[in-house]
DNA sequence: TAGGCTAATAATGAATACAATTTTATCTGC
DNA sequence: GCAGATAAAATTGTATTCATTATTAGCCTA
């Protein structure tokens, strides 16, 4: 309706949209299952229908959408199975993500990842989830970043996005947020000491434990309309 | 042209010219570098515009195509330094894939490798480096398979089509042949003694050793026209 | 009233038409 | 003859239109 006016960022409509449409996903504005009506999404964006469906293609194929033909798109949602499905691969390009890291990583990035570390340790003690997730994703996002390969970077954030439809409440257990931030402190040891072999093992066994928590919040929540979504940890 | 007249696959169009443009773009019909024009391409395939673009986007964002923001797409091409890029995902997707295979491979399938495995050492012995190359793919494809993990399938698959864009003649040095098959000689091994550490380790190396061939078959190849084009081996 | 058939409506799939940008060709002046 | 500017052509981006398929609503019959 009302869009933008830019100064024309130089880019086109259909990329825009794909971006514009993950947003929509992951903000929980579309939710999982939903239909994607193609004319009433044309009319509330002020665009045509074109656009629209080149980008509906591009993250069908993405695995964000759910594409029957004519019969629409739905946003896609998640079992349980499919998190057994994603975890093993997302940890595999985690740990790989740690040993580039730890290969490249400069002093600069060490000194960021070390803040956040230490800022997300504050959340931790003060028991503020929300910030500490916040911190936490920015942490592995460095770590990311750091590994310089922006292949693994785009197969890791599709399947970081496939894991973000499954919304759910920010909660864990002490227990398990305990373990979480004592894991962060092996990961930020490993980075120090450059060890990519650890910090490897680390990433891996750290989602690893993530994974029941994403579950259990998936049972949990199962129908809940408004919940969180957790993207990195 | 002359289209086809199937009876209805019940699949969409632009489904369809996804698959075979992929197709055009392996076979070497759409060499690296090509501008993809699109109303040729609708007039050759008989189809309008609106399901080709679709398709386009799809393939750019598979890393097949680059899209040019009102110049066109065109075919990708791969440096050096992409192999290098893509390489070590690779590594850590078929590593897993190792793991993931050892974990839930049944008897048969096990036998089924066993016997392409055999196959591959005849070609190997007689020196006939074609037949060598696709049983050789149809093993890592069992190994793939016998995962059991769409999602990591879907993910190997996409890299190993971006690696089928280096179009190189199949050639090894002889060692290096020989080193391959020594590979492939652990790997049954791995396999049958269900030792997925093991297998991981050695599909990675299997890889990494195949890194080189492969930069320098694109070194030596650069520029030209026909050439054969290696998927997994 | 329940079940199923038929027609009306809405939605998607594909093709065409129009607009904007880029590329190519032509012309001019030096 | 060449550099640059300008106009024509071609190509892409977007919107609109037409065709086909699914969905819904209403009606009829048992």
């Amino acid at each position: 309706m009302n869009q933008i006016a830019e100064p024309a960022p130089r880019t086109t409509l259909h990329e825009e949209l794909v971006e514009r449409l993950r947003g929509m996903i992951f903000s929980g504005e579309l939710k999982g299952g939903d239909r994607v009506p193609e004319q009433r999404l044309c009319d509330m964006l002020g665009i045509s229908r074109t656009p629209l469906r080149e980008a509906l293609k591009v993250l069908g194929n993405e695995g964000l959408l759910e594409l029957l033909p004519n019969r629409g798109a739905r946003v896609a949602t998640l079992s349980e199975d499919d998190i057994d499905e994603i975890f093993p691969v997302m940890g595999a390009l985690e740990a790989l993500s740690g040993e580039l890291a730890c290969a490249r990583l400069s002093d600069t990035e060490l000194a960021e990842i070390k803040a956040l570390h230490y800022q997300m340790a504050l959340h931790h003690a003060r028991r503020e989830l929300r910030d500490y997730f916040r911190v936490n994703q920015q942490i592995h996002e460095c770590i990311l970043r750091a590994a310089q390969n922006p292949t693994l970077e785009a197969q890791y954030r599709a399947l970081a996005g496939r894991i973000r439809l499954a919304r759910f409440r920010a909660n864990m257990t002490d227990s398990r947020w305990d373990q979480a931030m004592r894991e962060h402190e092996e990961m930020l040891s490993a980075l120090e000491a450059r060890d990519g072999r650890k910090l490897s093992e680390v990433l891996s066994r750290h989602l690893e434990n993530k994974r029941e928590t994403v579950k259990q919040a998936i049972r949990e929540g199962a129908g809940e309309a408004q919940g969180l979504s957790i993207a990195y940890d």
